[in-house]
DNA sequence: CGGCAAGGGTCACCTACTCA
DNA sequence: TGAGTAGGTGACCCTTGCCG
């Protein structure tokens, strides 16, 4: 009897057995792939959640998607490992990345478009300080399709789609599709202060009720900043940000990219019940303590608990979104009402 | 043969402890 | 105080066996 000692292969080097990888329409390209183009980076636990099927069998597979474009110059999935860790070390999950070789793929499988995806550019730069901030947004946003699926009772529009409802006439070309004119003003003391500046959103997806047909437009925003006031609008901030969505939905500013008849409401997840607090408290400020439909608040641990891989979490679907001087949000019932 | 599930080994971390 | 070691843990990887 011969014991056959088999090397194992790192998992943050690509190593190649040379088996057949012939991928399927469906597991591979529009359960993995597709998922990676729409949200962005996601751990494990996400992507076999879209996956379905078995959860062994799932992570056999990116295994092997992962290891098997060794050599080659593009590849499929890419893993960003070391800067993961780097957020929370406890962390054995990968974070998976389409690579080009992906994207290829579903371009000529006919599921995208020739566009770039406009909101992960924001996020390339600086990658490594910006990384829990994108990880923040891509999984809040496959964690609300995740469940909208697992409910039925709304189809989730991801960014790419609501580009390709867009009449051609507002995609320009030259610039970021979804940015958005913002004029905003805001008394600091006894200084008055005007600015007008393009908005992009983090990022974006529409609900739309599958019975009454009715469709809200959300952008999504990642807050980690320390501070969430400003002294003045020049700088990010979260009043600034407040003040730009008031202006735009005022202005119907928009409509050209959610469509006539959406309404927009803003997302903000961050990572402490305090600082949502604080947000709470600068709109109240901002509007003579009427406070905000629109800007709805949840707090995500920081990615999930220590022990655990972060795992899809489908209370951002039912469960209550804050709002300054307004009752809780719900996204499953489109409204205030907890239940359908 | 390929897809799948199960089980055990391996890796890359962790904490607690000992010792110079 | 810091280095080294032992033991623990979660996720990943590989092999095996089952099924059609």
């Amino acid at each position: 009897m011969e014991i056959q000692v088999t090397e194992r292969r790192s998992r943050t080097r690509r190593k190649k057995t040379g088996v057949n990888i012939a991928l399927s329409p469906d597991f591979d390209v529009r359960r993995i792939l597709l998922p990676l183009y729409r949200h962005g980076k996601l751990p494990t636990a996400y992507l076999l959640a879209f996956r379905g099927g078995s959860y062994t069998a799932g992570r056999n597979r990116l295994t092997k998607l992962y290891h098997e474009t060794a050599g080659e110059n593009a590849h499929l999935i890419h893993r960003i490992s070391p800067n993961w860790r780097y957020i929370n070390p406890l962390y054995r999950d990968e974070l998976y990345d389409l690579g080009e070789k992906g994207e290829d793929i579903l371009r000529q499988a006919g599921l995208i478009g020739e566009y770039q995806n406009p909101l992960q550019q924001k996020a390339r730069m600086r990658e490594m300080v910006n990384l829990p901030h994108a990880v923040m947004i891509s999984t809040t946003t496959a964690s609300i399709e995740l469940a909208a699926q697992k409910f039925g009772t709304h189809r989730f529009f991801s960014w790419d789609e609501v580009l390709e409802h867009m009449q051609p006439e507002h995609l320009d070309t030259s610039e970021v599709p979804f940015a958005m004119q913002a004029d905003i003003g805001y008394r600091f003391d006894d200084r008055l202060e005007r600015k007008s500046y393009k908005l992009i959103p983090d990022g974006v997806f529409v609900l739309k009720d599958q019975a009454s047909s009715e469709a809200v437009g959300f952008a999504v925003e990642a807050e980690n900043r320390k501070q969430s006031g400003a002294s003045n609008l020049m700088h990010t901030s979260f009043l600034k940000t407040f003040l730009g969505y008031r202006s735009i939905t005022r202005a119907n500013a928009h409509r050209p990219i959610f469509g006539e008849k959406t309404s927009l409401m803003v997302l903000v997840v961050t990572r402490s019940q305090r600082k949502i607090e604080e947000m709470k408290k600068i709109i109240m400020q901002a509007t003579d303590n009427k406070g905000s439909a629109l800007f709805c608040f949840r707090h995500i641990p920081v990615l999930g608990s220590p022990e655990a891989a972060p795992k899809p979490d489908q209370t951002l679907f039912t469960g209550a979104w804050e709002r300054a001087g307004h009752p809780p949000f719900y996204l499953h019932t489109l409204s205030d009402k907890p239940h359908r």
